[in-house]
DNA sequence: ATTTTTTAAATTGTCGACAATATAGTGGGT
DNA sequence: ACCCACTATATTGTCGACAATTTAAAAAAT
């Protein structure tokens, strides 16, 4: 049921393979944000040759889960509390692009898929024993959908093809994401209602806040803690 | 006088130095955009390994300037129409969130600096002979500016280090980009007067504006051109 | 003549080794 | 004891060769 991230095809070469199991071992902290990366050693433990890992290593560093320097090596990239605003600010702006477009290029199939899916989630927030999964994958599930929908190739790879898999580990690091399960559901109905209604201007204007205010609660939650300690 | 990409990191390996120089070579149409790239063959012809060749290749897909199929190999990417106007629709809303963030982070010296080459742009044009100038690489100059003044990391990698060598490359190709020299410095003028005041929601939808109209003024060219072959 | 099979050539993926650069450790000087 | 220069070690960058896969061409069958 978990949805995978829609631009991941299906690992063919070796080297595919492998950047698919670091990709999940990044995100899930398995190998540490901000760790220095040993070509040799990790070469070893995958069993391969230091030349596939650094293929491997090159898709990592396009979806900027590493960064390399010349001649000094790559790093795990480090998760800070900037970082994570930053990356709310861009998918606020590009969201509510996608989200626009999706209410102009959406087919009615694509709609309906999407209001299914909501339903589901509706379901499993009721029973109340859903609502971790909800937060998580329910809601990446959702704004995937969305960012599909707009049909812009552009859109589609920066967000899903890098931003997200950056999203994700933020998510799994910090633990302490999206905790608006309630208030995200009933938002998501109104940015559905607006796209079905083909209302390009609400809908963006409605992702926006939606995101806008996952960024806020995160502010807030800063603000406290640091005013907690002085 | 010509600015450069700002995120173009000198180039310190030799595989950095090649990727340059194809960087340029596809830009410019030297490598005919939709060809296949053969590697041994360019590997004989820039007078390197396959390995480094292959290491120029990943950086140059990194910037979506060439699409990789596993088993079979690299093209450089099509400039259509329709990828066109997609790369409008992705600028429109992270160049006008970068115009917001503009406004609130810039520091003053960077506002003067901004105003400065506006000036110069200014007098280019008052003497009719840097039109065109002021066209390519000014326009580019101003955008670049403004990226870089949301001191948003996020926003510059995607604009700077990816999207904005797609844009170089349609100008070059198409050559019918931004032939609006005069509104489009007086729209400057307006955006940088917005982030003077530190106005990050009017700035941002000047610069959306600003940007949606070189759309427009492409889709008007292209329709014109359907209705006089009917 | 057209289509399918088989075979040969070319291209991409992977490997291990060497060269260039950076890091760590040692010794000498103040 | 501290700082600098030098040496040794380890890491990254580059190379050429081999294996796996795809593409092209030739042969066989209908």
């Amino acid at each position: 049921m978990a949805l995978e991230n829609p631009t991941l095809q299906t690992p063919v070469t070796t080297a595919d393979k492998v950047f698919q199991r670091m990709l999940h071992a990044i995100v899930e902290g398995h190998i540490p944000a901000g760790s220095k990366i040993s070509e040799p050693e990790l070469a070893k433990q995958y069993q391969i040759s230091r030349s596939t890992l650094r293929e491997a290593l090159n898709r990592l560093e396009k979806c900027h889960l590493i960064e390399r320097k010349p001649n000094i090596g790559s790093k795990v990239v480090e998760c800070s509390i900037e970082g994570l605003l930053e990356i709310y600010v861009v998918r606020e702006s590009l969201e509510g692009m996608a989200c626009r477009q999706a209410a102009m290029y959406m087919t009615d199939r694509e709609i309906s898929e999407m209001k299914d899916i909501l339903t589901q989630h509706a379901s499993m927030q009721a029973l109340k024993e859903g609502t971790a999964y909800y937060q998580e994958e329910g809601d990446l599930d959702f704004h995937y959908k969305v960012i599909l929908g707009s049909h812009n190739q552009q859109l589609i790879n920066i967000l899903c093809g890098q931003l997200y898999h950056l999203v994700r580990m933020y998510r799994c690091q910090f633990g302490m994401n999206s905790p608006r399960a309630s208030k995200a559901f009933e938002e998501h109905s109104r940015i559905i209602e607006a796209i079905a209604d083909r209302d390009g201007e609400l809908a963006e204007i409605l992702m926006r806040r939606h995101i806008a205010a996952s960024r806020k609660n995160i502010e807030n939650k800063i603000a406290e803690k640091n005013s907690n300690t002085h």
